[in-house]
DNA sequence: CATGATTTATGAATTTATTTCATCAATAAA
DNA sequence: TTTATTGATGAAATAAATTCATAAATCATG
């Protein structure tokens, strides 16, 4: 029978390119996975490593249990975290991902009270998701998906936390200023500053220049909020963001924002979660929060 | 360190509702799993059974290992059962999973090529999902997925394999088969048969009567394919159908077929899976089977 | 309430599995 | 060829899981 252990081992070695090496990151003998292997490889009568000179080398049915091992392994060792907090009266930890850039800011404005409130919570947020955040929802890495779209499936439910209307961003001197609201034609002759992610995702892009069918002058990209702001301030280039995250963080009044076309691009952020089993409750706690303190920047 | 074996251990008995029945089907005996529960529960300081007379019921933890367990065996065993084809030489199991009923009719005619061409693979194919196809692709539970609505995620490709045509479908002898082509009006006095399966997933109600504010005199749901074409030829309602299916299964053409709306609906079925990690390329296979023996029925 | 049937818990013994130790064989570099 | 380095192997030691026998608790029943 394929055990935890023999996961871990098989993982070990392929990670660490040796058996030598991972007897050592596991802390056991070189003899140990030796043998480990072998019970493997004797029980299903399949070889699990092929010696190429002397570099061990999965074989199909190797990978097939590094597979497992990928999946399986982190879950375990989350389960296992959560007995630990549990053992210590604790509560969960809340692991909240992210697909949006700004929402960020958002997200801190709710963690912060929440975790006033549930001193035993502890709260992990991720950016990054190696297969996407739904993936990552899903495949039990988070347990809250903070995100603008809210893909429909049947395990996952959505609840719609945030409206705002994303703006375009200039400085106070920028020409554009001097407009009610921005049309697509006006952006030909910007330089246009995104976050760095796929074209796909911004808004600007997809629901603004692209079924006007224009293009700005030049697209740069940057990661943080604060040093694009600073580059719009200084007449480097716009940028669309959320109205709130400006009217928060423009403390000296440099930028101006307008909306993008008469009606604007409005937003919804949805805390997407997985239906049933959270142990603590601690998914229905942060929702809950997030909804009392529901602040819409949509003029509604 | 929580072991495949306590996690088969946890389910067993909550599914048999006792220790000694679980003990049973683990061809254990009651002391073992009595041990084995009694060492979780002191490695992680944490009660996993409380008892309730002589009931065990799973804590809180509890429940979170259970939730572990049930996510995690199945992919075990999957692994396993894969290993054991490798060892006779055989290839894979390749499980395809459907979203739509008569997507099954099809399926049948790609089945049964493959399988001869790769005598050495077994296909599955599985209609019902506890949490819907995408999820059971994506939990490693099906390989390939056949289905109408291909939502977007990133790990996961969708490849066109088949359009058709989405007819009404009457007896012969059924007023509306005297008109060229149904509009949403026709309907209000009809019985409509369909799938026993959720409204948004029909489209006759989402593409066709609901966008019109139509709505039928009666809907049936039927399970079988077969028993509707029966009923809808015994005159005692219409339905919604694939318009080759009707043609192949029409023998003695007792039934007549209208399109929907002058345009017609339109639908693609799509095959997704997930990216990389196919240890066979069963799936590949099978995919370029089922391209090249693509028939359109959508006159094209 | 006493009795018997049934269920879980426990300590000691037993069996099974894992790990180490010492050593060999194979590979690659010097 | 010599010399590290790496994996493989059998025997011994250690650790873990399992059983056995039995106790304690629960529940239904006369």
């Amino acid at each position: 029978m394929i055990d935890r252990q023999h996961l871990k081992i098989i993982k070990a070695i392929y990670t660490c390119g040796s058996m030598t090496e991972a007897a050592a990151s596991l802390h056991l003998s070189q003899s140990a996975l030796s043998h480990a292997m072998k019970k493997v490889e004797t029980t299903y009568k399949v070889p699990v490593w092929r010696k190429e000179g002397r570099k061990l080398v999965l074989t199909q049915a190797g990978r097939s249990i590094l597979g497992l091992a990928e999946r399986v392994l982190p879950q375990f060792e989350h389960t296992e975290s959560m007995l630990h907090r549990m053992a210590q009266g604790k509560q969960g930890i809340l692991r909240i991902g992210m697909e949006c850039h700004p929402c960020f800011e958002w997200l801190l404005k709710v963690v912060a009270p929440f975790l006033k409130a549930y001193p035993d919570a502890d709260v992990d947020v991720r950016r990054a998701f190696s297969f996407g955040g739904l993936q990552a929802l899903h495949g039990f890495d988070i347990d809250l998906l903070l995100t603008p779209d809210p893909l429909r499936l049947d395990t996952i439910t959505y609840t719609p936390v945030f409206n705002y209307e994303q703006v375009l961003v200039m400085s106070t001197s920028h020409p554009l200023a001097s407009k009610s609201f921005i049309q697509p034609v006006d952006l030909c002759s910007e330089t246009l500053i995104t976050y760095p992610v796929e074209l796909s995702r911004l808004d600007v892009f997809c629901q603004f220049l692209t079924p006007a069918n224009c293009a700005v002058k030049a697209h740069k990209t940057i990661e943080t909020t604060e040093i694009m702001l600073q580059m719009v301030a200084a007449g480097r280039g716009v940028t669309a963001l959320p109205k709130w995250l400006i009217q928060e963080l423009d403390e000296q009044s440099e930028l101006a924002f307008r909306s993008l076309g008469e009606p604007g691009i409005h937003k919804t952020l949805y805390l997407g979660h997985r239906k049933g089993g959270d142990p603590f409750g601690l998914v229905d706690k942060f929702i809950e929060m997030a909804l009392s303190g529901l602040h819409n920047d949509d003029g509604e």
